[in-house]
DNA sequence: GTGAAAGCGCTAACAC
DNA sequence: GTGTTAGCGCTTTCAC
């Protein structure tokens, strides 16, 4: 083990004493000692049937004797349906971007009342399948994903099944789907527009991963804005890194240290965005810079940005799942939420020789 | 809806066409269609009793022909006992440290093929119980909480019923529950000392909220390294905040322009640190300062930490969560993780006046 | 190595 | 309003 046991603090009587083997109530027990058949404990609980408020109490104080909570996965299992719970597949839990998504389904669920699991794949497609079948097996009742790896035809018999999926921030590949993704290519070619209304001419485009969809799609932003100013797009004004064990600094360092360096730059995502930082550290003329997705300290740092919404992000995905559980015959749909400019001064930096 | 629906992709063939319900085929199903016993079937996935090679792949070719999937929540059903799964309470999902902790619980139990339910309470002490009902109504194996309210008691009935808790960063109150700290007091100490070191003494401490037990133990931790050194604690350096709907960055302002401000700070916590960030901005003489926990840019920004590490908390409670699952008779333990100082240069200013 | 029967805790269907 | 019966999908006896 690696942590250190401070104390240990008394000899637990966890679990139950030795004798009193203390076992779990059931709506049977709760039933007999308040002398009612045990679909009127069922009845209670469901709070769908009448029951006169006598036998209410009668039945509350017995389970309150008792101890006694329901169990929710026989109940889910009686109901035969799929359960009320729902499955949420991302990709990295330790990215700012991703766990605001899964704030934002937290939130909406919990308002719903419907219960969360999560489960992370480290960005591995391989993972992906794995993890998707462990929460198919709970039986969630819609699966809501970060699709990870390039086709997810292997959810086509689940969808027909009735377990809707809901792709976000990347569509699903090879899956009827229901999508929440951002206005990526206005992102990017906003920023790029914005950085050559300033004077900009060598503009970068810096990211790492570079072959998945938020970024190809920013790449084509970004070059959208250069060809509407009639500069050519230059491959070398362009790092794709795509491999996350790259360090993206390095090359950027080495990117601002060339004679043609870029007096500004575009990050992909809020990764790269700190890489560029990292590798501007100490420069006399840094160059301007905006970053893909805003951060926590970016205002501290004066970093500006295309901003966007992770949290209603995923507040609009889990509604969408609620949505598609109640009406699974509904319409497939693909939103797309607004991202927009937060200029904070590194983007505002006037092209310096 | 606060959401742009962008396009409308396809009249779904969500669920199943009308006329070919398709219908989840269960384990008697796939019995039928290999000509064995459900019995067969079940060993065939349960993989401990033996079964011919033969029968095996008999089971499995018809269970994919039927697109079987086993039901753990059936499963979990019969056993009786608890389930795999195990839930987590946590605070609020956007702060980078309680993320950090629920990537590590998630880590370590993926590793361990449990499914992880989270729930958070906002920090709401209301929200705690209702929420954990909810998770123990789901037949989780254990409970991992950061304990908001001053009072768990109301799962010592749980706890007899044998489901272990497991308290992260805060221990929880009249509730036998392993527990998962930091050194708090100890961290709180070291930035303070170092402080001292470099010649300040009007060392402030500042946080917000202040009631809960990381910042009575930090505050003492601090108080303790003043003492030390023989300085008088003095309640006007202890901006202690106890209403996050208070801007903390305001108040550390006002302190900064005093008269007698403080020539150093330590911050008792990540959102803190940032407040005192901003209030510093502009600032000709910044004071020094030293936060805790790291955070993302803190490297970038040059700002000292106290620093730990959230991910292996989270590694540690889900451990030992397993472990106690697996042997519910065990110690009762308390753990506390390391922290340690990093210096980038805001916590090696010297005192200005 | 395989099968038959019973039952986990709950609720839908149908009584009364 | 309340009770009875049956059965959700699976695994645990206990057979053979």
């Amino acid at each position: 083990m690696s942590y250190a046991v401070i104390g240990v603090i008394a000899r637990a009587s966890h679990g139950a004493q030795a004798m009193t083997v203390q076992t779990r109530a059931t709506l049977d027990d709760v039933a007999k000692l308040a002398g009612v058949s045990a679909k009127t404990v069922s009845r209670v609980y469901a709070q769908r049937e009448k029951v006169s408020a006598e036998t209410v109490e009668r039945v509350l104080s017995a389970a309150k004797r008792l101890r006694f909570r329901p169990n929710s996965l026989a109940r889910s299992l009686r109901r035969g349906g799929p359960s009320k719970t729902i499955g949420f597949i991302m990709g990295e839990l330790l990215n700012p971007f991703y766990y605001g998504i899964a704030a934002g389904i937290e939130r909406e669920l919990a308002a719903h009342g419907s219960p969360l699991i999560v489960a992370t794949t480290d960005d591995s497609p391989d993972g992906e399948e794995h993890v998707a079948d462990a929460l198919l097996a709970q039986r969630v009742g819609a699966l809501l994903m970060i699709p990870v790896g390039d086709d997810q035809s292997y959810l086509e018999g689940e969808r027909q099944l009735g377990t809707p999926v809901i792709a976000i921030d990347r569509p699903a590949r090879n899956l009827v789907a229901d999508a929440v993704v951002l206005e990526n290519r206005a992102g990017a070619r906003t920023a790029t527009t914005a950085l050559l209304t300033q004077g900009h001419r060598e503009i970068a485009y810096v990211c790492n991963p570079a072959s998945v969809y938020t970024q190809l799609e920013r790449v084509q932003g970004y070059r959208d804005a250069l060809r509407d100013a009639g500069i050519a797009v230059d491959g070398r004004r362009e790092v794709l890194l795509d491999d996350m064990s790259l360090p993206l600094e390095d090359t950027v360092r080495e990117l601002l240290c060339a004679a043609d360096a870029p007096t500004a730059i575009v990050a992909g995502n809020n990764r790269a965005c700190v890489a560029a930082l990292r590798a501007m550290r100490g420069l006399r003329h840094p160059p301007a810079l905006i970053g893909f997705d805003d951060f926590d300290t970016a205002d501290v740092l004066g970093v500006s940005v295309i901003a966007h919404d992770p949290v209603e992000m995923g507040r609009t995905a889990a509604r969408l799942a609620l949505e598609r559980m109640a009406d699974p015959a509904g319409f497939t749909t693909r939103v797309e939420l607004p991202t927009w400019l937060i200029r904070r001064g590194s983007g505002e930096r006037p092209p310096e020789r």
